[in-house]
DNA sequence: CTGAATCCTGCAAGATACTG
DNA sequence: CAGTATCTTGCAGGATTCAG
């Protein structure tokens, strides 16, 4: 999931910053622990995951609750708003896969030339 | 059209750069020259604008056509993956401006903060 | 008219180390 | 465990100027 060899960057279309749509899509099946999401999302910063995670918050996308500890224990969830996001990253993900071979043979015929 | 008051940066959603989307939204009713592009997109500089044309030719989203002068004319224009971008992407405004209230809630309730 | 070339700036992103 | 603090770097984006 999310391997760093995916060259997801070919599509022309992204959430938020760098990492938001992958953090979304961990949120998508129930709410995770800060260190439940670093395991998917391979190789990046607690600095980083923080930051963006801040940003979704602000956005009103993703709750941040805490649980006393210690130890102490964080959760991600996504609210309403950010699961009616769900459906419509769910088309971007439809087109990106059914148009793929098409980006791809677009990059692949540039750098041809 | 695009005007830079409007704070659309808030939309989580982002086609390719910073202009992408709009160029792509410019270029919906049929092919445009260089410089009818630059009129909508205020205050686009002519060397951004062509990076990010190069950058929709290099994904194979618009086609660049050249029609001799002088006057020198240069005509973009959508490709079919392109053009079939517009079905998610009108998806995706969809849903801006269906939650367009709840994103300015909670960038307000921050700034409360 | 349609760019290319050059320079500059700010911010996103990462590396590293430290804390309650 | 869940961060914060600090530093560094790369690159997107813009201003300005020049060219075919």
């Amino acid at each position: 999931m999310f391997d760093p060899v995916c060259p997801s960057g070919l599509s022309p279309i992204r959430v938020g910053d760098k990492w938001a749509g992958m953090i979304i899509r961990c949120l998508e099946q129930g709410p995770r622990r800060f260190s439940e999401l670093r395991v998917p999302l391979r190789g990046i910063t607690a600095k980083v995951l923080t930051q963006s995670l801040r940003g979704l918050e602000r956005s009103g996308l993703v709750v941040r609750t805490v649980h006393a500890g210690p130890p102490r224990q964080v959760e991600y969830g996504l609210t309403p708003l950010g699961r009616s996001l769900l459906e419509p990253m769910a088309a971007l993900c439809a087109w990106t896969e059914e148009h793929w071979d098409e980006l791809l043979d677009a990059r692949e015929a540039e750098t041809a030339i």
